[in-house]
DNA sequence: ATTCATTGATAAAACGATTAACCAAGGATT
DNA sequence: AATCCTTGGTTAATCGTTTTATCAATGAAT
């Protein structure tokens, strides 16, 4: 009574075959109206589940897709997240989330773990300094694999990605044209791929507009050390009046150092983010943002992975889609 | 060359039979030490992973868990689950994280996927309004279950959770020390078990304090609405001075709201959070706020889940955690 | 020179599904 | 009446491991 039932159990309980009854549970083959009732009626009753691992390796498919991010509690990733079960989820995919915390073995451990159980797909925001063996490791295994904001070093992977450059130019250009001369980058840590390509549409728009040479200022991605880098550079620069943020946590972060050194944001320093996360619309001040919506990209991830593995032989995409600037209360012009 | 190499491609490389290699793989049965470096040696040049379904389906185990929850995006729920994948991790198992979000129907779907994928074990928060069958399916497939938080309707599984009517008695007991006579629980939508026993803690310590009749404002688990619903219902009951939160997003909701009709949170009106999420340190007051650690909560639970996988026949347990009162800037003496 | 352990390796039967190939029975077609 | 589809179902091989039982070879003990 109380042992696992598999397809045995119900096939005989039905009166059929094991084959009959996988027919059934499957919805192929050809079988009469009354042999399926029984069937599906006897299936029912036992509570029965069939067995993926047995089914996957026969049949070699896998409807679970794995979903390997750096951090989930990053607002930013989480509302991904979102986005890719609500759409994997209802074409009756299951998604599972990995979090690597952005280590490179750890990401290694979790990967081959995840290989091993060879799974359908995996969607890729490799971690920092990825070692080329584990693109290799992936690619030797024939994982269906879209790399996701970050690129890996390969040209076999699928990529969903941000126009950065462009982004933080227009960002860049907005507070230009109120006036602003003296702005600074904030946010991120060295040479990570992402935040290169966001700090050159930086550099390139203040040369483009001859401005006050750049100045970067490297911190994590969280509120709190956006809050001590402002504190500690913007007394050495009490000249910068505009800050381009590497994501919104760290440009609400710089917002609390404002106001903690009795400055208003949007009046006296102008701040601009970078994600649009859902929070950025209700920070005191709201901020103003490039906005991405990660919960549509999220969407499109899944959207490209879903045409991955209906067909294989699809020539591999790269879709890179443009942030809009919205503008709320955290730049305006540049003090007299 | 660009075939998935499986066992017996490595055995034969080494010139030794299957049965040897998988041994030699899992360091087990007695093999000498000359071959023991020649099927490594096979295995490493041909960058072999075994097939994890077939080994699980012949063993019978699995080192995947899973870990079902209602919304990721929560940072509590994020803090915990870093606190879950630490630990597990670290023990050479792959946690897999699954959103339901807080969808009985979603939450099916995703258990019987994982049910079928037949993994090691399953860390559970219950969706709201779970049905009995689903509890059913788990206990009819012996899924080594614990539930966290909110508890599921069966004594089979291991629990771990929060005493939430202590703690929400003692934030009460705060306020009341404070002089504050006029007290609100603010957070949560209907009929929550956890909501519940917090909302009646929260009550016992009014009627024990003697103070003014228990109210309760219904609102969402998030910022925004904690902003929304504080500033409607605060115009209605101008003489609340102190509000008990059901979590710190909506304190800090609460405390915006504040801000925007001019009022100092711990000054005028007090307001306290519960979770002690990152985000309440660095909030603009601070929030006081009744700590758990949702990091620590999350080793508490993977503890429990290696405990159960190591000894399937321990007696079922329940750890219920006591939260600490946080004493930061949004509470103080009530107003003359 | 038997017998007995011990060591190191292997053959073959699982695990629980899927699926190609096959077959029996009945009806329609010539 | 012989042939040919069609329908509805079954048999048996297969997926890639693990594991039990078995076995050959070698050296130790009688």
């Amino acid at each position: 009574m109380s042992t696992k039932p598999k397809l045995e159990t119900v096939a005989k309980a039905a009166g059929v075959s094991t084959a009959t009854a996988s027919q059934v549970m499957r919805g192929a083959g050809r079988i009469s109206e009354k042999t399926r009732k029984k069937v599906l009626q006897a299936a029912s009753e036992l509570n029965y589940v069939p067995d993926g691992r047995a089914a996957s390796m026969r049949s070699g498919e896998n409807r679970e897709i794995g979903l390997a991010i750096q951090q989930i509690a990053n607002p930013f990733n989480a509302e991904v997240i979102s986005g890719v079960s609500d759409l994997l989820d209802a074409e009756g995919y299951l998604v599972s989330v990995l979090d690597s915390g952005d280590d490179p073995d750890r990401q290694r451990r979790q990967l081959e773990a995840f290989i091993r159980s060879a799974r359908g797909g995996l969607l890729w925001v490799p971690a920092e300094d990825t070692p080329a063996a584990t693109v290799d490791l992936l690619q030797t295994h024939h994982l269906p694999t879209v790399t996701f904001l970050r690129e890996a070093n390969t040209d076999a992977f699928d990529h969903v990605g941000i126009l950065n450059a462009q982004a933080t130019t227009t960002a860049t250009d907005h507070l230009a044209a109120l006036g602003h001369r003296h702005i600074a980058f904030l946010g991120g840590t060295a040479n990570v791929d992402v935040r290169n390509q966001r700090i050159s549409g930086y550099r390139d728009a203040m040369i483009a507009h001859n401005l006050a040479p750049p100045l970067v200022w490297e911190s994590g991605d969280d509120k709190l050390s956006g809050l001590n880098v402002t504190l500690e550079k913007l007394k050495a620069h009490p000249e910068i009046t505009g800050i381009v943020c590497n994501g919104d946590m760290v440009a609400i972060g710089a917002c609390l150092a404002l106001i903690r050194m009795g400055l208003m944001p949007g009046k006296d320093v102008s701040v601009i983010g970078f994600d649009d996360v859902q929070d950025a619309a209700v920070a005191t001040p709201p901020l103003t943002t490039m906005a991405v919506s990660p919960y549509q990209l999220g969407r499109r991830l899944a959207r490209v992975a879903l045409d991955r593995l209906r067909d294989p032989g699809m020539p591999v995409t790269s879709s890179l889609v443009p942030a809009k600037l919205v503008q709320r209360d955290t730049t305006g012009p540049a003090p007299n």
